[in-house]
RNA sequence: GGGGCAUUAGCUCAGCUGGUAGAGCAACUGACUCUUAAUCAGUGGGUCGCCGGUUCAAAUCCGUCAUGCCCCA
C-alpha cells in the first residue's frame, strides 16, 4: 500500500477545495468543448495575423482551450499563467480588469497542477509569445499534489516508472517518446497491411509455452482447473494459420518471459511476428529491410539513426555474414565447423577466454564465441545467418549442409533486433526435433521446447514452405527513440513490488501476533 | 545469483573528521497591471528508506533487510 497521508501542502490545498465547494464552486468541473489545442491557437494566430496590417494590438476571436496549470507568476494585478495540454504549453495574460473581483481572487487559488478551461482572444505579448487573454476561467479539476518542480521536474528513475503520469506530465521528452513509439508502431502495422498481411490475434494463455526458447509464467483457470501458461511467443499458432490456408498473417503483441530483468529486457514485451507462406528466410531478411527501413525513414529520412556514443546507418543493403565465418574470423581458426571435433572448438573457446560447459557441443561452443566476443561488435544493421541445427528446432534444414537451419538474426547496436528462418514444414522431421528437445529438457535445460503434438498434427494436413520472423518492437522503438533502457519506452514497465518498510513491519508483526494468539487459543 | 553506487521536506539536492537537520523550487501571508526558472519581505513544512548494533551522543560509523540504478553471470 502506498502511503495516503496527507502532507501539509495537500491539507492546505484540501482546504482550499472546501471552500471552493461552500462558494458553490464546482472543483471537478465537467465536459469543456475547446475550440482549439494549444498549438492549434498558436497556428490559428499566426495565421490571421499575418492577414492583417496593423498588428501592434491584434488580437483574434475569443478561442475556448483547457490544461494543467505548469506555472504561475502573480504580478499583483495581472497574472501569467503556462498551461500544457496535449499538444504543448500556451500563456495566459489575466487581469483584473478584464476577468473582474471575483475571478480575480478565486485566480489565487489556482495552483500549479490545476487543469483550467479558458476563454478568451490570442494575441501577442509585449515580448512576443502568443497567449490567450483570459476572459473567462472555469475550473475542471483542482489537484491536491503539487507537482514536480518546473525547473528539475521528476528525474528519480523510481518514482518516474513507478509514477509514469507524473513524469509524462512534467518531462515533456518522456511524451514525445511515447508519441513515437505509437507512430512507429502505426508505421509498422501500416506497411505490413499495406503488403497485404493479415493482422491476427492468437491467444496469449496457452497450454503449451511453445514457440521460443524460454521460461513462461505460469496461471491457472479456475471454471475449467487447467493450469495456463502466458505465452512466450504466437509462433505455433500463426503457423497453424498457414496451414489453414492464410498466406500471409502477422500479430504485434505482448509476449511473456519469466526471466531477468536489465536494460534491454523486460518480462512483458512486444514482439511482431510474420509469416509468409511460400517465402523462406531470405523473403524475410528483405522484409526487415524493408519494414524497419520505412519505420526510420519517418524519423530519420537520411537513414543515418543516432543511438547512444554512436550512429547508425539504416541505407540498404545490409551486412549479410554467416555466424561461422564471424567466429572462423575471430578466433583465426579456418577448420571450426558445427560438426567438427569438440576438442577444437574448446580449444578456441579457451583461447578466447570464453567459459564453456562440459556437456557444450562445437555447435553449441561456437554459438558462446559468437555470443561473447562478435555479437556486441556488431553496430550497424547486420544480418547473421546459419544457425546450427540443434538450437533451432523449428527452422528448415539447409539444402547444403545437414548441420545448419536456414536462420538469421538481425543485429544492431549489438542487440539482437529479429530473428527469422524458413519454417521447417516436415512433420516427421518436426517430431524428432521436439523429441531432442525433449530430451535437451530431461538433461536440465528448462528451456529446451516441449512436445506439441496439436502442432505436430497440424503440419501433417501440410503447411506451405514458409519464412517467419520476429522482431522485439521494444527495442526498435529504443533504438528509433535514442532511449538508453528498454523501461524508457514501455509506459508501464514491471517493478518490484514497493511496500513501504514500516507497514511491511506492522503487517508482520501483526500477522505473527495472530499466529500466536491462534495457536495458544 | 555476485559486485558497485544510491535512498535526507511535495520535487531537485547540500549536510566534512559523530555534537540540537539546511538551501532552491513548490505551498502559505503580503507588495507589484507585459512576466518567462519573474522579483522583494515574511511563515510553515522532516519517523534523514526499515530494523538492529557501537557510543554520553548517529543523517553521519558498523551490520541485516527493502527498493532503485549500473556492471557481471
Amino acid at each position: 500500500m502506498e502511503e495516503l497521508k496527507l502532507n501539509q501542502t495537500q491539507e492546505q490545498r484540501l482546504q482550499v477545495i472546501e471552500d471552493l465547494r461552500k462558494e458553490g464552486i464546482d472543483p471537478y468541473g465537467a465536459r469543456f468543448d475547446r475550440s482549439h489545442s494549444a498549438e492549434e491557437v498558436k497556428a490559428y494566430f499566426a495565421d490571421a495575423e499575418a492577414k492583417v496590417e496593423e498588428k501592434e494590438h491584434f488580437a483574434t476571436a475569443p478561442v475556448k482551450i483547457a490544461g494543467r496549470i505548469m506555472s504561475k507568476r502573480d504580478q499583483g494585478k495581472t497574472a501569467f499563467i503556462h498551461i500544457v495540454d496535449q499538444s504543448g504549453k500556451i500563456q495566459l495574460y489575466i487581469r483584473k480588469d478584464a476577468i473582474g473581483d471575483d475571478a480575480f481572487a478565486m485566480l489565487k487559488r489556482l495552483y500549479a497542477g490545476d487543469i483550467i478551461g479558458v476563454e478568451g482572444p490570442a494575441f501577442r505579448t509585449r515580448t512576443g509569445e502568443i497567449s490567450v487573454r483570459a476572459e473567462k476561467i472555469t475550473i475542471l479539476s483542482k489537484s491536491i499534489t503539487a507537482p514536480p518542480e518546473k525547473f528539475h521536474g521528476l528525474t528519480d528513475v523510481e518514482l518516474r516508472y513507478r509514477h509514469r503520469y507524473v513524469d509524462l506530465m512534467s518531462n515533456p521528452e518522456v511524451r514525445e517518446t511515447f508519441i513515437k513509439r505509437s507512430q512507429i508502431v502505426q508505421n509498422i502495422r501500416g506497411f505490413m497491411t499495406g503488403k497485404g498481411f493479415l493482422e491476427v490475434e492468437t491467444p496469449m494463455m496457452h497450454t503449451i509455452a511453445g514457440g521460443a526458447a524460454a521460461r513462461p509464467f505460469v496461471t491457472h483457470h479456475n471454471a475449467l482447473d487447467m493450469q495456463l501458461f502466458l505465452r512466450i511467443a504466437p509462433e505455433l499458432y500463426l503457423k497453424r494459420l498457414l496451414v489453414g490456408g492464410f498466406e500471409k498473417v502477422f500479430e504485434i503483441n505482448r509476449n511473456f518471459r519469466n526471466e531477468g530483468i536489465s536494460i534491454k529486457h523486460n518480462p512483458e514485451f512486444t514482439m511482431m511476428e510474420v509469416y509468409q507462406a511460400y517465402g523462406d528466410m531470405d523473403t524475410m531478411m528483405e522484409l526487415t529491410e524493408e519494414v524497419l527501413c520505412h519505420a526510420a525513414e519517418n524519423i530519420y529520412p537520411d537513414l543515418q539513426v543516432p543511438y547512444q556514443d554512436q550512429t547508425l546507418n539504416f541505407k540498404r543493403p545490409w551486412r549479410r555474414v554467416q555466424l561461422l565465418d564471424l567466429v572462423k574470423e575471430a578466433s583465426g581458426c579456418n577448420e571450426l565447423a558445427y560438426d567438427c571435433p569438440r576438442d577444437l572448438a574448446a580449444a578456441q573457446a579457451h583461447k578466447l577466454h570464453v567459459s564453456i560447459e562440459p556437456t557444450d557441443s562445437s555447435a553449441k561452443i561456437i554459438v558462446k564465441i559468437y555470443d561473447e566476443k562478435i555479437e556486441s561488435t556488431l553496430i550497424n544493421p547486420t544480418f547473421v545467418y546459419g544457425y546450427p541445427k540443434e538450437t533451432s528446432p523449428l527452422a528448415k534444414g539447409s539444402k547444403d549442409d545437414a548441420t545448419r537451419v536456414d536462420r538469421f538474426e538481425l543485429f544492431m547496436y549489438g542487440r539482437e533486433m529479429a530473428n527469422a528462418f524458413s519454417e521447417l514444414n516436415d512433420p516427421e522431421e518436426q517430431l524428432k526435433r521436439f523429441e531432442d528437445q525433449l530430451h535437451q529438457r530431461e538433461a536440465g535445460d528448462d528451456e529446451a521446447h516441449q512436445m506439441d503434438s496439436d502442432y505436430i498434427n497440424a503440419l501433417r494436413y501440410g503447411m506451405p514452405p514458409a519464412g517467419g520472423l520476429g522482431i522485439g518492437i521494444d527495442r526498435v522503438v529504443m533504438l528509433l527513440t535514442n532511449s538508453a533502457s528498454i523501461r524508457d519506452v514501455i509506459l508501464f514497465p514491471t517493478l518490484r513490488r514497493r511496500v513501504a518498510g514500516d507497514h511491511q513491519d506492522i503487517e508482520e508483526q501483526t500477522s505473527g501476533e495472530e499466529k500466536t494468539q491462534a495457536a495458544t487459543e
